[in-house]
DNA sequence: GTCTCTTAGCCATCC
DNA sequence: GCTAAGAGAC
């Protein structure tokens, strides 16, 4: 632990007086969370009551008021989005002249640090690897085959779930109940679980699961270890403490037991994580746990306005497991929040979509818009209607940077030459570009590893050297090994950054992608680039690769004015003035498939979700439902979520958009498809219209006449395109593609893959 | 060893 | 209705 000592500078502009401006503008209850430093406390914090505020005064105060070190301060959050906010924020409270808080970062982070430094406890080296889901998936599937077990039957991702939640019930497989042995494989799942752990041994790697259990088990079992941190922690902060599973409450519970010095902030209301292991109980219990435990509730909202605020609180009433708040607010009433009824999926698309354009007419910035889906498949509508009306957009997750297909093939490469022992990195690219290396050659390669208890690339080199593979195969083989030494011998004598060029291009993945002459290729090989600029700002190989395990988001253009589309739960902590609801429909939302699982708990569950989405809103939030929806390819109708029910009266206003003479519109208006099909003609309407109906008389306004002014819609102040016809233009989603038609800044492009579309010329470029 | 066609499964998602 | 993985064809 010796370079603890370097975090504990002092802090320049540090002084008592110092302390007290940390207070300035806060209530009552947020200075009581700011001030009670000693003991355990908990902050009920909800929806929008200024929880990070408080959170990062603190810290601040702590620091001040030299009752701790920056080094001494453990704070864990769950998002390495939250993680750099509140490093950010302490930051400029305090001043320029405080370092990092070097313990501040995402459970997994910290743990990882810590783990790196007592890895050989658990057996490991200190350069381990942290396996992702998809590494661990196919490590999985090796050992389910190699048992004889039918990977049909018994699907390897199964069985990863199942240790992925018995890890995050803090379950070594010796103490995996017996109840548990039966859930894979007739009974063989508790020595898959020992079989999967010992072999993460022998490759030097952990999951994500290990990270907080492999310390659980070295701090029972070595006191001295855990005494080292109980002296280095003076300070325990814990964000979003209502979605800790059993493991992170474990972790905490031997971390703060010493001092007892923990504040746990959180908002029982807002847990909607139960299906990754969160236990609300958790929270709800921390009393009982930390016995004296000072509660503090933080209940003036600062967000939201009066109707958004009712509507919310009346809905998440309905909820048996709470603590209980009452959250209230100075500003007025301002909007109630909109519920609008709908066709079907296209029309909430096209709702919200003209509704965004509106916005943006009426001087509105559109990174103050989202649009909040439960399903991420519900981003799909929106994203072609924004495309269709120029409407700039963003999707929060879908496909991350680091899970691309190319991406992580260059880490497998960089992964395999920072530790030796990573088998599934070399298994990954060992034919990755195409070496003439099949199944055959890498089967006798597993075989000699396995016999010979070796690494993987250690038995490829000696496979190499005798005549076991035919010319064809040993030639390339024998040539991968060579460059794989060569190039960590580079590593003492150039950066990391120059390696990975040198990699990419002497391995051959360069050239693989440059005469790949398909739409994708050109992004990918921007991506490498994006990926070796993005190495520039770690120190070295290893500091890069633990940034990619642990951290798998990029943050690009996020300062872009767009509307942002993503999920519920990538909402959580976010806020905007106005904020579109999709699909309120009973079996999407509450989801039936959650509900099935987990029944009442589940229901409450979502119920929180609709609590947390409502709560993103400043002023607006508008609430979709529609009567018919395609999924998985059928048109199925569907009555409005029982959430909306739940919504007080008087928060809310009721629209349709729909009437009988609007339906025949419809239908002569949309001359490609139509999408009504049978269900229209037979019951006129879906059964959750007629609930919706019954219901207290929705006031049927009359509707826009959405295709005609869709078509004609115009992107504010937007130039006559600089594209011409019969130019050839490349695009982000469809490729490349031939320009057709030229109507202002709208392009109909006829795309290679994608066929005709009807794009806005910002989002293509010359090809 | 590589290419193409068929087929199963489809939630939310953090690290 | 779509995608990605696995079986069979070349």
């Amino acid at each position: 632990m010796d370079d603890f000592d370097d975090y504990a500078k002092p802090i320049a502009s540090a002084a008592s007086t110092l302390a007290e401006t940390f207070l300035a503008g806060l209530n009552g209850p947020q200075r009581d969370a700011v001030q009670t430093t000693e003991g355990p406390v908990l902050v009920l914090a909800g929806a929008g009551t200024g929880k990070t505020r408080a959170l990062t005064a603190r810290l601040a105060h702590l620091l001040a008021t030299r009752k701790a070190w920056p080094s001494e301060i453990l704070a864990v959050t769950f998002t390495n989005k939250a993680a750099r906010e509140m490093q950010l924020r302490v930051g400029r409270l305090i001043g320029e002249a405080v370092e990092g808080m070097p313990w501040l970062g995402t459970f997994h982070a910290v743990a990882a640090r810590m783990l790196r430094r007592h890895a050989e406890l658990v057996g490991l080296k200190s350069n381990f690897t942290i396996l992702d889901t998809d590494d661990q998936i196919r490590l999985i599937k090796q050992l389910v085959i190699a048992d004889g077990i039918d990977d049909k039957r018994w699907p390897p991702r199964v069985l990863a779930s199942h240790i992925d939640r018995w890890k995050n019930r803090g379950w070594t497989p010796e103490a995996l109940p017996a109840a548990e042995d039966g859930v894979f494989a007739d009974g063989k799942a508790r020595e898959l679980y020992m079989a999967y752990q010992a072999r993460l041994v022998t490759l030097n790697a952990c999951d994500f699961g290990d990270l907080l259990l492999h310390l659980i088990v070295i701090w029972q079992k070595h006191l001295d270890v855990l005494a080292d941190w109980h002296r280095r922690f003076k300070y325990i902060l814990v964000d979003e403490y209502q979605d800790t599973n059993t493991a992170q409450y474990l972790w905490l519970r031997l971390l703060a037991q010493h001092r007892k010095n923990i504040c746990c902030v959180g908002d029982e209301d807002q847990s909607v994580y139960g299906w990754r292991g969160a236990e609300i109980s958790n929270i709800l219990g921390f009393e009982k746990d930390y016995p004296g435990a000072k509660i503090i509730r933080l209940e003036q909202n600062y967000r939201s306005s009066g109707h958004i605020l009712g509507a919310a609180s009346g809905l998440i009433a309905a909820n048996t497991e709470r603590l209980g708040k009452t959250l209230w607010t100075e500003s007025d009433m301002g909007e109630k929040v909109h519920v609008i009824s709908v066709w079907d999926g296209n029309e909430e698309a096209r709702q919200v979509g003209d509704r965004i354009t509106q916005l943006s007419a009426d001087q509105n910035r559109l990174t103050e818009v989202a649009v909040l889906v439960r399903a991420s498949h519900q981003t799909r509508a929106f994203e072609d209607r924004f495309i269709t009306l120029g409407i700039p957009y963003r999707i929060v997750g879908g496909f991350r940077f680091y899970e691309r297909a190319e991406v992580r093939d260059a880490i497998a490469y960089l992964r395999i030459i920072n530790q030796p022992d990573d088998d599934l990195a070399l298994e990954r690219i060992i034919n990755t570009p195409k070496r003439g290396l099949g199944d055959k050659s890498l089967q006798k390669v597993h075989g000699l590893a396995r016999m010979k208890k070796m690494p993987l690339l250690m038995a490829a080199e000696l496979i190499a050297s005798t005549d076991e593979l035919g010319a064809a195969a040993r030639r390339p083989l024998a040539v991968l090994i060579k460059d794989i030494k060569r190039w960590r011998g580079l590593l003492e004598t150039t950066t990391h950054v120059e390696l990975a060029r040198t990699v990419l291009d002497e391995s051959g993945y360069t050239a693989m992608l440059q005469a790949d002459k398909s739409p994708e290729a050109a992004g990918r090989l921007d991506n490498l680039g994006e990926l070796v600029r993005a190495m520039d700002e770690f120190e070295n190989l290893g500091g890069f690769l633990e940034h990619v395990s642990l951290v798998m988001d990029n943050e690009a253009n996020a300062q872009d004015d767009k509307v942002t589309v993503m999920t519920l739960h990538a909402a959580k902590g976010l806020e905007f003035d106005t904020v579109f609801l999709a699909g309120w429909e009973d079996g999407l939302f509450p989801n039936q498939r959650s509900l099935d699982e987990n029944g009442l708990a589940a229901l409450e569950e979502e119920r929180r979700l609709a609590y947390v989405g409502l709560t993103r809103a400043r002023h607006r939030s508008v609430i979709f439902h529609a009567a018919n929806r395609v999924v998985y390819g059928q048109w199925q109708s569907s009555i409005p979520s029982r959430f909306i029910d739940e919504l007080p009266p008087e928060h809310i206003d009721v629209q349709s958009t729909l009437s009988s003479s609007d339906r025949g519109l419809w239908r002569s208006g949309m001359n490609d498809v139509n999408p009504f099909g049978d269900i229209a003609r037979g019951t006129g309407r879906g059964p959750g219209w007629e609930r919706a109906s019954q219901q207290g008389g929705i006031p049927k306004t009359r509707s826009v006449l959405i295709e005609g002014r869709a078509v004609s819609s115009v992107v504010i102040g937007a130039p006559a395109s600089h594209f011409k016809i019969g130019a050839r233009v490349f695009h982000d989603k469809f490729g490349y593609g031939v320009v057709q038609r030229i109507d202002g800044n709208k392009l109909d492009i006829s795309f290679e893959s994608a066929g005709l579309k009807h794009v806005v010329d910002s989002y293509v470029k010359a090809a």
